[in-house]
RNA sequence: GCUCCGAUAGUGUAGUCCGGCCAAUCAUUCCGGCCUUUCGAGCCGAAGACUCGGGUUCGAAUCCCGAUCGGAGCACCA
């Protein structure tokens, strides 16, 4: 019906016709309904066994024939990349990867002083996009390129687009809001560029003027309405190329509009906070006749494990040493998840499935980990950890070499402990135990406790059947002589003992059994530093 | 106050443009089971959703209107 329109019209006849044969079929069991639809149509019985494969990765872009695509990430620099700059990473970088073309990073670091630009953040963000594989076929710095934006805003005031305002903020937004154009709208394009000449030499002092762009100041959008392009700021650039060099700062819509348009941006996905860009920056696209990029916007996302943090607020936590660095394994930034051993391509995967939608989300941690986990389950050695030690004495055995696994499925060789009259357990496994108590050591033997007080149990034999028979609990242990272990985690630190053997496992991921996936940080000679990943 | 978005299981997401193949996808979480040895990994299984109200239509998650809820912009921040 939905392919010959022409029998839509006895669509009603069809209804009762359908629901005797329904009432009929249901009168059959299952096993009539295969014999007769393999009698029918066999090939329908493939069908019924086809998973329906959902449309994996991202959306498709509408892409010009024959047009490399263009995209880019800009961020401000004024701390490292976190979790939520990351979406912004890989989103970018993949269409460009699935398309062919550039993927330009530019750092939008033009205000020296509210959102002031950090040093060493313009290292970070390289570094972090060519760690999760989003390699920049181009880096462009905006305070590289003022003289390039004061050369438009010259066109655009040349062209009557634009005037310098010497209004108050406050005394222009009440003429906005009423739809009415300030005096320094209708001066004439040469006093303007005088004024502009003048601005940009210092003349003027801070917030005493502005360039705004003419766009309809009676636009029904209070927020399209004559906005901002330049204005005055003194302090100087943190970077000493730039330094005090310049005194009148582009903002952003401005800058964006301009660079956009430089770099040859064919699409551009951003947050829809900056949704109003679009419509503000489109005056100066049609002013000077450029056809503005395809736009996509993504929604907030948060993370429910981390509250709300700004980057100012987490400077000041680490310089008071409240938090270790940048690399705190309690923040959301790339570098401490990098150190807490999550893969670039969990990241990337955990954001691509995320995919592009204009809804605020909430997102868990979880749900990464549980990428991240597909990734590493496979390469991490195992071995025991024990946090909070205590020490239980065996008696009724002599000194013994076991050799467990490195890895339960994948064959990764052997490691060798060497047990002689005691060993390590979790306190919280010790609490447990009563005097008689069965248990089983994993990968060793069978015992039962024979005194809380000191901490001690008689070895009873190797067996399997007497561990399934009494049903022991199988607990993890530690040799006497193991390594001292501290792991960092968003939640504390443990410390404990733990395997010699994780001396070799330096920058890897390892699991701790009954603990979680770790990556081993630092070996010193009597410590061994990991970090956390996840469960 | 003005303006602009959005709403599918606990959490994300596919499907919405172009109404029928949707008895609604996949993942995660939770629950249950399995494992000659991890209570935390792994494997298997199950549960769970179209915000609400009208309208259009033979037929609506899909189109239209309204309501509700949520978010954003109206900065000399990005």
């Amino acid at each position: 019906m939905g392919e010959c329109p022409h029998l839509r019209s006895k669509a009603k006849d069809v209804t009762p016709l359908i629901k005797d044969i329904l009432e009929e079929v249901a009168k059959e069991t299952v096993q009539q309904w295969q014999y007769r639809l393999k009698n029918l149509a066999p090939e329908l019985i493939e069908e019924l066994n086809v998973k329906k494969e959902p449309d994996k990765g991202l959306k498709a872009l509408d892409v010009e024939e024959g047009k490399q695509v263009v995209m880019r990430f800009a961020p401000n620099p004024n701390g490292p990349p976190t979790l939520g700059s990351t979406r912004g990473i890989v989103v970018n970088s993949e269409y460009v990867k699935k398309y062919g073309g550039k993927f330009i990073i530019r750092f939008d670091d033009t205000d020296p002083q509210t959102k002031r630009p950090m040093l060493e953040a313009y290292e970070w963000y390289v570094d972090d996009c060519k760690w999760l594989g989003a390699n920049p076929d181009d880096v462009v710095i905006a305070s590289d390129r003022i003289p390039l934006y004061y050369e438009y805003a010259r066109k655009l005031i040349e062209m009557g687009h634009a005037y310098v305002c010497f209004c108050d903020g406050e005394e222009f937004k009440k003429l906005k809001d009423v739809k009415q154009a300030c005096p320094h709208r209708d001066v004439t394009p040469e006093d303007n560029m005088e004024h502009w000449e003048k601005m940009i030499a210092g003349d003027y002092e801070e917030r005493s003027a502005v360039l705004r762009i003419k766009t309809d100041i009676s636009h029904k959008d209070p927020a399209l309405r004559d906005y901002g392009a330049f204005r005055i700021v003194r302090s100087s650039h943190p970077r000493p190329e730039i330094g005090s060099r310049y005194c009148v700062w582009p903002l952003l819509d401005f800058e964006g509009a301009i660079e956009d348009h430089e770099l040859g941006m064919t699409h551009i996905i951003r947050g829809k906070d900056l949704m109003d860009s679009e419509k503000r920056q489109g005056y100066i696209y049609k002013y000077f006749g450029w056809e503005y990029p395809k736009t996509t916007h993504w929604g907030r996302v948060k993370m429910h494990e981390f509250g709300k943090f700004s980057t100012s607020g987490l400077r000041k936590a680490i310089e008071e040493g409240e938090y270790s660095g940048w690399d705190d394994p309690r923040l959301p930034t790339l570098r401490a998840l990098r150190r807490r051993g999550i893969q670039p391509e969990a990241i990337r995967k955990f954001m691509i499935d995320m995919g592009v939608g204009e809804t605020d989300i909430s997102i868990s941690m979880d749900t990464l980990y549980a990428e991240n986990r597909k990734i590493v389950d496979p390469i991490a050695n195992r071995y025991f950890f024990v946090w909070d030690p205590v020490e239980l004495k065996i008696t009724g055995t002599k000194k013994c070499v076991t050799t467990p696994a490195l890895h339960p499925t994948e064959d990764r060789g052997r490691r060798e402990i060497e047990v002689t009259d005691a060993v390590q357990i979790c306190k919280e496994d010790a609490e447990k135990l009563h005097s008689g108590s069965k248990i089983r050591f994993k990968d060793l033997y069978n015992v039962e406790v024979t005194s809380l007080e000191p901490l001690q149990a008689q070895y009873l034999d190797n067996s399997i059947d007497s561990l399934k028979k009494e049903k022991m609990r199988i607990i993890h242990w530690a040799p006497v002589d193991g390594v001292v272990v501290k792991v960092l985690s968003p939640d504390g630190e443990y410390t404990g003992i733990a395997e010699k053997q994780i001396k070799n496992e330096l920058n890897r991921i390892i699991q701790f059994e009954r603990f979680g996936f770790c990556r081993i940080d630092t070996i010193d000679d009597n410590m061994v530093v990991a970090y956390y990943t996840h469960k």
